[in-house]
DNA sequence: CATACATGTAAGAAAATATCACATCATTTA
DNA sequence: TAAATGATGTGATATTTTCTTACATGTATG
């Protein structure tokens, strides 16, 4: 569903309609970007343009608000989130150049060798 | 998925962005309104805001028109669409009143008669 | 050629949004 | 308790976006 998330990411709505779809007022919005927890795109006219994610991030600086953290407490959550959003891609990208390492040797020891590993249901052993 | 359609059609994005994502100028989306072809809503400011299907919608008009349709022609196949979506509303209501109506006669019987059918045949017919 | 169709363009008004500054009200802190 | 801070309201003013209306343009068609 690579599509949706390019949909959900589209910086398509001007604030008027992200203050109804949020419930927010325009002074709040701009403040809770201004405190670095909400980044929406700016068009060339400089009006900032939200996706529904911006929104759906809007909405999230909401709860917590209104569950008595404060913007000091969101931001450390966000930053928390962020370090390990990094760990994740970092976990992630390892093992395939890991992978591509032991593709490479492998690769090579074919070519020294001149005949074909036996094991392994890859190729054909014959 | 009444969500997902709710979302669809929710009249969120201005005119800039309608351009921006059907490639059409402003012009072209006021004169396909004027024609009758497309029908976005309006705000309390008069400025027309569109949903996702609005510009699915404008995307057909454009796809038609390369193809050599004209906007009378466009016009007839939306006629067209619109008839048969009328009918198939009917042919799916109709089913539904007439068990409505059985249904309330049937009611009727049990209440005339002072008891209840063993089922099988509606109604005891004696 | 005259017409109609689809679109471009310009003018002026109204609406939406931007930034900035100051106000307010509740909560914390000194 | 006074002072500071945090989140939001409000007002002023500038800029951008959009609106309607009118006229222009190019292309195809009778």
């Amino acid at each position: 569903m690579k599509e949706k998330e390019l949909r959900r990411s589209l910086a398509v709505l001007p604030i008027g309609t992200v203050m109804k779809l949020a419930n927010l007022t325009a002074r709040q919005i701009r403040y809770y970007e201004e405190q670095g927890l909400s980044h929406p795109e700016r068009n060339a006219g400089n009006r900032r343009m939200f996706s529904l994610n911006d929104v759906d991030r809007l909405l999230e600086i909401k709860d917590y608000l209104a569950d008595g953290i404060n913007i000091a407490g969101i931001k450390e959550i966000y930053a928390q989130q962020q370090q390990k959003a990094e760990q994740q891609a970092a976990d992630l990208a390892r093992p395939l150049t890991d992978n591509d390492v032991r593709q490479i040797l492998h690769d090579e020891f074919l070519n020294i060798g001149g005949f074909k590993s036996k094991h392994g249901p890859e190729f054909p052993t014959h």
